[in-house]
Parts: C-alpha cells; structure tokens; sequence
DNA sequence: TTAGGGTTAG
C-alpha cells in the first residue's frame, strides 16, 4: 500500500509545500489526520489553501465512509471563515453521501451565512435533489435567482439528469433548450430514454449526435440489452469503434440480468482473449454467473484471481464470493470467507444467511442472527425474507413465527408478500395446511402467485386435491402461462392416480400452448459444464452413461430399490414409468458425475426445477452404495446426499 | 485546488 509520506517529501512534512505534496498522495483517512496534526502543529503559511485540500481528500476517499464525512466536517467546523470553495467541497461530500438530504441542510447554513453559491454549489446541490429524489425544483429556482444562466453547461446537464429520474418529457425540454451542450448532454438525453423503455427515441439521438463518444456506444449497448435485444447489443458492441473496460461489463452485466451466465461468460473469455484487465465491477458479475450455473470451479478460479489482484479488500466482492459459494454448495467456503472479512456489510449478513436458508441449516442461520442482534446491527426486510427461508428449509414453524412477530415488534418492519410466502411456506411443509389458509386470508396484502404457489405445494403435502384444485383456479388467473401450477396439479391428479384428471390438465395445456419446462441439469467438470434434458443423447458419452444407469439400477434394486412411478405423470404402465424415471435429467447428471468425477470429489450437480421425489430417493442409494457425497441444488434448495441420507431431511 | 454522462452484490 503507499503510505502518504514515506516519499520525497519528509516523514513528518513541516512546510506548505511538503504538506501539499503529502495531501496529493493521501489514500486514507488515518493518513488525513496524521497530515492534519502536521498542519496544527507547524502553522505553516497559507493554510487556508492547506485546509481546504484537506477537505477535497477526506471527503474523496475511496468509498468514502460516514466517518470520513465526519470527520470533514470536525475540520470543517474549525475554520474561522471558509470559502465557497470549502463550501462547496463539503456540499459534495454529503451529495455523495449515503445521507444526501443533509446536502440542503448544509446549504440552508451556508446560506444563513451570508455565502454566494456558485455554479459549482448548483451542481453538486443537484446531484443530491436527484439522489434524494427532493427540492428538485427549488434549488432549480435558486440557481435562476443566484444568476446561473441556462448557458452553464454543467448546472444545466446535472438539471437534465435530475428531472429524466422523475419524467422524461421535462428532461427533454431541458435539453432542447440549453444552448450549448457536450457530448455528457446528449449521452445524458440517451440514457434516459433508455433507461425508460424509450429504445427509439434513444437510438434517434445516438443516430443524431454530432460527436458520439465511446460512453455514447455503451449507453446504447447496455440499453439495449437493458431489454433483452441481444441480437442489437451484440451488433453493436461488435461494431464499437473502441471497447473500453465499462463496454465488456455492460455486455456481461446485461447477459447476467437477462439470466444468460454462459454468455456471460463467453463474454468474459473473449475479454481475456483481448487483454483488457477486469475490475471489481467485472468480478463480482463474472461470481454471479458462476453462482447462477453452479460452476465452484470457474468461481474458484475468480477467487485466486481477485486474491492476486488484491480485490478481495472490497466488501462488494467479498459478498459475491460468499454467494457464490452458497449457491455454488460450499456453504463451509462461504462462511469461511465471512469469517475472514475485517469489514462486513448487511448484505455480508443478509447473503450468508439466505446461503443458510437454501442449505437447510437452520440453526446457523439463526446463530448468525444473535450474533447479529448481540452486535446491535439492524436487520432489514432481506434478513427475515433469509431466516424465514432457514426456518422453513429445516422446518422450524415455531421459530419462524417468532422471527415474523419479532420482525414487526422489536425492529418495525412490515411484513411483505415475501415474508408471508415464507410463512405459507413453512406452515405447508410442516402439515399445518389450516394454518396457512388462515395466514393467507388474513393477509392486510392480496396473495399473488408467490403465495398461492406455495399454498398448492401444501395442498400437495397433505395431498387436499380439492383445496388445490380451488387455489389452482386462481393460480391460472393470475399466470395463465406458467407451466409449473399445472404441473404440481398434474402431479397431484397423477399420486392418486387420477389420470383423467391428468389428462384433462395436459389438455388444458396443449389448448393454451403451454408447455411444461423440461427438466435439465448441469454438471461442471474440468471447467466446462454439461447439461443434461430429460433423456437426453446428445452427450458425447452417451453410451457409457446409459451403461452407467443400467448399471446404477441394478445395484440399487438389489438392495431393495423399486421406483416409485406415482410422480410420472402419465397413464404410462409400471414398466414404462420405470423406464421414464430413469431418464430424468438430474439421474444422467450424476450418472455421468460417477463417470467423470475423481472420488475426493463430490458430485455437483444444478437442476431447473424441483427435484422429482423418485430421483431424490435412488441419488441417496447412490450416495450409500457408490460410497460418494452428492450435491445437488434445484430451484429451491440444495440437498446434500452422503451414506443414503440427505440434508434437507424431507422438508422440500 | 471543486462540476455533468455509461458498468457493481442479497
């Protein structure tokens, strides 16, 4: 790390210039005061000047803390006279602050005062109206009446900014209006209408522009992928006159919201591939596909990477290495890293606590909590949506109703849908389905599909086919083209052996041209990842993985194993039934595991959907008779098989 | 010695 005054200047700088130079390269707040006490004690001449640079560096500190600001502002405070341009520093600081509504009451005092704003004191005063989304136009007002002309480039493009978050047409008449304009204008207009669906009228004024900029390219790159129009995105991207750093992260950062990880990745290879040298903001997307696809290796390998590069100080990555562990099935790495933190955020809490939840351990999860309160950190809403989901991962209904009267008398948050689905959630998977209706009409919120989806899976637990039918109904209502409702009902008609009721919901399907999401899963081996669908012989090592299965079906049977063919969901005879269950994705995934696999390491494997109960049941013979620890994740939870036991003791 | 625009985790 470079330490401030172990350069040219002396270790303890006594003269201005020395101190100048000292504050030029000051890279923390320890160092701001060990300058400051300098300043003090050898009263060197203009300090005037000294202190005001003393300010800009503490408050333009590398993730400026609340502390930094505070400790500005004691420094602050000391001064006799300071000038606007102090002024205007600490008007800064508070607008970049996490507190921006400060920033006008700062104002308020400089204006009590007796001090002039300036241009610079309406552009930093702006930025903090629209970060706090108020006084918007009163200080636009007081620019007009300390005398800014609507000739100021500056005021007038922060204006433009301001007024696009609230409504567009105003920002445009801002910008139609303003006399001179640089490239930041017009790259402002663009972002706007991007960011508001306005794609058009964006790619109207990209086309318009006198001197598009690189920035200019990658706010349309990333408007368009904004809306899922990869096919532009990548045309344009291909077309980019210069690809900076921002351009491969919007790429990557678009493909990941738009739930496409393995682009993403291609993305980050290509990047690679073109020398450019990934930041933070690269690393924590590139985690999160590989927490998307399960892929521990490749998030491994990103780990030693950002320990090389020394990224591993900022929270932000740390917390994506820590989900990316969660949801990757290391919950012992993810807690490992936590634990090695020196800072933590609430995320850091919040991220380790919903990894818990989606392991079914909930008892840590609910340390992690008291260790929380004993701290006197405050939880918000994320943290109960996090223990809620602990609770009902381990079936702890009692604890969660204390977690829900907890969240909303000791810390007064009020519950959200999230947290009543939770609730629903757990009362069903522990058999207390009255529980969960009463819950559900006494809601102050009307269910949405969230709610009712986990009030059908309750139904399933005590297998109320007719409470599911009525919820299903409504269901439909809501999403009438999500497969997954028809199918728990489906599975439902199908367990008591109902199948024309069976046949009539598959009917119903065909009619609304729905189709039921096929299952897949995917296995990383040797960093690449194979995916698996139902049945599926695409796969180079078809043959063996077949042989394999055979193999795993005779061994199973001899211990007893016979296949339980009530979640096939057609009319099918037993033996075919057999047949089809066998081939489910999650069965060809580990199959190949077995295969592939080295025996130290346990077998990963990611599923799209819930796993089948039939799987669930054969993977932990697997696990006891092939002697081999089996982690899968599906769309809800992970379930850890070792010697013919799972971890989520049947609450999924 | 202070300014405006693009990309970040649950």
């Amino acid at each position: 790390m470079a330490v401030a005054l172990s350069f040219s200047s002396p270790l303890r700088p006594t003269t201005h210039d020395d101190i100048s130079s000292a504050l030029q390269s000051c890279t923390s707040l320890k160092q701001a005061k060990q300058i400051h006490v300098c300043i003090l004690r050898n009263n060197p001449q203009d300090a005037e000047h000294l202190y005001a640079k003393l300010l800009l560096v503490s408050t333009s500190l590398p993730s400026m803390s609340a502390t930094a600001l505070d400790y500005a502002l004691l420094v602050f405070e000391q001064l006799e006279e300071p000038n606007i341009f102090m002024w205007n520093t600490m008007i800064r600081g508070y607008a970049g602050s996490e507190s921006p509504k400060r920033t006008i009451s700062f104002y308020t005092g400089m204006r009590e005062r007796g001090m002039v704003p300036n241009n610079y004191t309406f552009t930093f005063l702006i930025k903090a109206c629209a970060s706090s989304n108020s006084s918007g136009p009163a200080v636009h007002a007081q620019s007009i009446v300390f005398g800014i002309p609507d000739s100021d480039v500056h005021v007038y493009t922060s204006l433009l900014n301001m007024y696009a978050l609230g409504n567009v047409e105003i920002a445009r008449k801002v910008f139609d209006r303003m006399k001179y304009k640089t490239a930041a204008t017009w790259n402002s207009m663009i972002v706007a209408y991007t960011s508001r669906g306005g794609i058009e009228a964006a790619k109207e004024l990209f086309d318009e522009m006198p001197d598009k900029n690189e920035k200019s390219w990658n706010v349309m790159v990333c408007g368009y992928t904004k809306i899922g129009k990869f096919d532009v995105a990548r045309s344009m991207f291909n077309d980019m006159p210069l690809k900076t750093l921002p351009t491969w992260n919007a790429m990557i950062v678009g493909y990941n919201q738009a739930s496409r990880p393995a682009e993403a990745l291609s993305i980050f290879h290509q990047m690679q591939l073109a020398g450019v040298k990934p930041d933070q903001i690269t690393v924590v997307s590139i985690l999160h596909s590989c927490a998307l696809l399960g892929a521990l290796e490749l998030g491994e390998w990103v780990r030693l990477y950002v320990e090389k590069r020394k990224l591993d100080r900022n929270i932000t990555v740390c917390n994506a290495i820590i989900n990316m562990y969660a949801k990757c099935g290391s919950i012992d790495k993810a807690m490992a890293v936590f634990k090695g933190m020196r800072e933590r955020s609430l995320v850091s809490w919040n991220t380790l606590i919903s990894g818990m939840a989606i392991h079914g351990r909930g008892e840590e999860a609910s340390d992690l909590f008291t260790e929380m309160e004993a701290k006197r950190l405050m939880p918000d809403d994320i943290t109960f949506v996090g223990l809620l989901n602990a609770c009902a991962h381990a079936g702890l209904a009692g604890r969660a109703w204390t977690y829900f009267r907890d969240m909303q008398n000791v810390y007064g948050l009020r519950p959200k849908i999230e947290h009543y689905g939770c609730m629903v959630d757990v009362l069903g998977r522990t058999n207390q389905l009255d529980e969960a209706v009463n819950l559900v009409d006494q809601m102050p919120i009307e269910p949405n599909a969230v709610i009712l989806g986990s009030l059908l899976s309750a139904c399933r637990v005590r297998n109320d086919s007719q409470l599911g039918q009525k919820v299903l109904e409504k269901l439909v209502l809501l999403e009438p083209l999500n497969s997954g409702y028809y199918v728990l009902l489906s599975n439902m008609y199908a367990s008591a052996k109902r199948w024309k009721d069976v046949t009539r919901v598959r009917i119903l399907m065909k009619s609304k041209g729905i189709g039921k999401t096929p299952g897949c899963s995917s296995i990383e081996v040797n960093n690449t990842i194979h995916e698996f669908v139902v049945g599926d012989k695409t796969h180079l090592q078809t043959q063996e993985i077949y042989n394999k299965l055979g193999e795993i079906s005779r061994r199973l049977e001899s211990i007893g194993y016979v296949p339980d063919t009530s979640v096939v969901l057609f009319d099918l005879d037993e033996e075919e039934k057999a047949e089809n269950l066998s081939i489910h994705s999650e069965k060809l995934a580990v199959a190949f595991g077995l295969l592939n696999n080295s025996r130290k390491k346990p077998i990963r494997v990611v599923k799209n959907l819930r796993v089948c109960r039939d799987c669930h049941i054969a993977i932990k013979l697997i696990s006891q008779v092939y002697d081999r620890e089996i982690v899968l994740r599906d769309c809800n939870r992970f379930h850890h098989f070792k010697d013919g036991q799972c971890s989520c003791k049947e609450f999924w």
